[in-house]
DNA sequence: CAGTATCCTCGAGGATACTG
DNA sequence: CAGTATCCTCGAGGATACTG
């Protein structure tokens, strides 16, 4: 199996994968979620060669989860902003730096604020039916035929 | 910045991803989800080269995602188990498939069902402080000093 | 400022064969 | 069955320089 062939594949993990599932992408969304857009910022935070970051700039146009945007117009200067898609990736972004908070730092980098209610969110999954949290084993998973 | 320098970074996503940032690393995990254990069996499932699993295998282990059990004694052989710190890796797979769900497939292909309440569970992100859905424009960040 | 073009290097990982 | 050893290839990505 080669890695680009995930995106053929009937999972959706392996689907996603097939877009995220590389050194860097990640980290470049992560910035555009703390509010990067211009190549320079992504380039200069992230300090990443401008060929890789140019490369994984385009796919991710390709694939619908940035859109460029023009923002000044002589010369012609473009933003990336996160598409509607781009912003549904934000819970895997949200699992990511849980997991980093639980187990990788001492003291947590970021505070996540919940605007509404004005304490610290901690983000916690739960089922949309009965709203109790639902882990690993509260879970059953059902295949439909053909998935990988 | 290399990618082995994520680790360093002060930042929850950038030191996870330099654990998961690859191209097979998620990949295998879903497999352990789903229940596989064994070298060929994932080698089987995956269709990767032995070189690459049994490399990714190790390095997980070594950061305490997968513990080696023995379950037979001659000739000894080893499983790779899921530690906690292993499982508490779900929500990152539930959401990688909630997205793919939603923007790379037609119909899922798997189907996670609520034991507890019969019904398929469609992962939701709630404050764990007011119970209330968060999205991206609902939280507000605060960095810590010295955040990356 | 936001890239593209060109060249080059090095390391990830495939193929193959072997072992207890 | 679960790997390790060895060799080899190829492509990802760095460095550098250029452009509108």
């Amino acid at each position: 199996m080669k890695h680009r062939a995930l995106d053929e594949v009937y999972c959706s993990v392996a689907r996603t994968w097939s877009v995220l599932g590389d050194r860097w992408t990640m980290l470049i969304l992560r910035e555009a979620f703390r509010g990067t857009s211009r190549f320079d910022a992504f380039q200069a935070r992230l300090d990443v060669g401008r060929t890789l970051l140019s490369d994984r700039l385009a796919r991710l146009v390709e694939e619908g989860v940035f859109e460029r945007a023009l923002y000044r117009s002589k010369p012609e200067r473009y933003e990336y902003r996160l598409t509607q898609k781009g912003l549904d990736l934000y819970p895997v972004l949200l699992s990511l730096m849980e997991w980093g908070d639980r187990y990788k730092v001492d003291d947590p980098p970021v505070r996540l604020i919940h605007k509404a209610c004005g304490e610290e969110a901690e983000p916690q999954l739960v089922c949309r039916h009965c709203s109790e949290p639902v882990g690993y084993f509260d879970l059953r998973a059902e295949y439909a035929p053909g998935a990988w």
